[in-house]
DNA sequence: TCTGGAAGGACCC
DNA sequence: CCCCAGGGTCCTTCCACC
């Protein structure tokens, strides 16, 4: 543990992504500060009052839980690497990771024994891992092999979404009503919901060959997070009773919750916020130090009270495409640049308006 | 004081 | 040997303008 620590370490200490990084830590840290001064100039009453607060919104939540859905969010194990192990046997049993030696997009399960992970540089995963092997992406072959699992979602969710290609939600809470329609059995709604994700799972394997972990629980965020807990090829069911979404979620690491990334986490922690009970308990100090679409978002995590019909929202298609490329450091003469933009706006495939705007912009 | 964009971040896979 | 991506979404901040 600590020598992968080691490894990467040494492999970076230098290079101009460290210490960009290092930058942009101290820029965090000193934010961090900031807050924390802040903090310190709150009296109590400040503090009870913005909880009070805190605990108007917090019913307001209450009032609008939903707890009638059952959300299931599928999450392809290993996408990548699983579709490349399917279909080069040789590769089942060694070390590998999908991508280049600049980034890799996904390991194998023997790859992260080595501590090689997903949006690692491919020649670190290699310091790490010397016989590590890395085979380019190959995204045609992932779609494909996406279009077969979205096959089987849909039959269970004809109004499915997915958010990436290896991850999607359904809703099958009406699929489970008419399933205890026909059933003579004596079979609860909540078993009925585990037994359809098993089958649903091994409808996917049997097509695809691969395998699928899933989350069944209230709402999407709380989905997500089940999904993760019986990973690979597992599933977990969360029962939709609020005690039992309060208790799940007390010991849970705020990290876990999609939406709680890097620097939230930090600044929480400097707050002692590490478990999302925690972030109920000093619900006061989220209310005067955070923004208030942040303060929203904590306290749904808090609760496990998301807003209901995860993605299948009215507007819920993609609103851009972009191209990006890094240069390496020699190639940044305005010519080549030019040359490259030119080749971007002229290779973009989606939409003639998009081809309209090249031809405008090129002149 | 409001408002709309642009730019800059945070976050996700 | 090559030495930290590239495709997105959403929120915040800042500035011009009215």
């Amino acid at each position: 543990m600590i020598q992968i620590f080691q490894i990467i370490e040494e492999a970076s200490r230098g290079s101009k992504f460290y210490n960009h990084k290092k930058q942009r830590q101290e820029k965090i840290d000193e934010r961090i500060r900031r807050m924390l001064e802040l903090k310190d100039s709150f009296t109590p009453e400040q503090v009870s009052r913005a909880e009070a607060q805190m605990d108007a919104l917090t019913a307001q939540l209450e009032q609008s839980r939903d707890l009638s859905r059952f959300i299931v969010h599928v999450d392809m194990d290993a996408f990548y690497a699983a579709v490349e192990m399917r279909d080069r046997p040789e590769l089942r049993d060694v070390p590998m990771a999908v991508g280049s030696n600049s980034m890799l997009s996904t390991s194998n399960y023997a790859a992260r024994k080595f501590g090689v992970r997903a949006a690692m540089p491919g020649f670190i995963g290699r310091k790490l891992c010397p016989q590590l092997v890395i085979v380019p992406c190959d995204f045609d072959k992932y779609r494909a092999a996406s279009q077969l699992v979205q096959q089987v979602m849909a039959r269970y969710d004809p109004d499915f979404s997915m958010v990436s290609l290896d991850e999607g939600y359904l809703d099958i809470t009406d699929r489970v009503a008419t399933e205890m329609d026909g059933d003579t059995g004596d079979q609860s709604e909540d078993e009925m919901a585990q037994r359809l994700v098993r089958e649903m799972r091994a409808e996917i394997c049997r097509l695809t060959r691969l395998t699928a972990s899933a989350g069944i629980a209230a709402n999407g965020m709380l989905a997500k997070i089940c999904s993760d807990q019986n990973k690979p090829d597992g599933q977990f069911f969360l029962p939709r009773e609020r005690r039992a979404v309060l208790d799940f979620l007390r010991e849970l690491p705020v990290r876990k919750v999609s939406g709680i990334g890097n620097v939230l986490s930090q600044q929480l922690a400097a707050l002692e916020v590490t478990r999302c009970g925690e972030l109920l308990e000093r619900r006061g100090l989220v209310r005067l130090l955070f923004s208030e679409c942040i303060q929203l978002s904590l306290l749904r995590a808090g609760l496990g009270a998301d807003p209901p019909g995860v993605g299948r929202d009215e507007d819920s298609h993609q609103k851009s495409v972009s191209t990006e490329t890094t240069f390496a450091g020699h190639s940044r003469t305005p010519r080549s640049c030019r040359s490259y933009w030119e080749s971007c706006v002229s290779s973009c495939p989606k939409t003639s308006a998009a081809r309209a705007c090249a031809d405008g912009l090129s002149r």
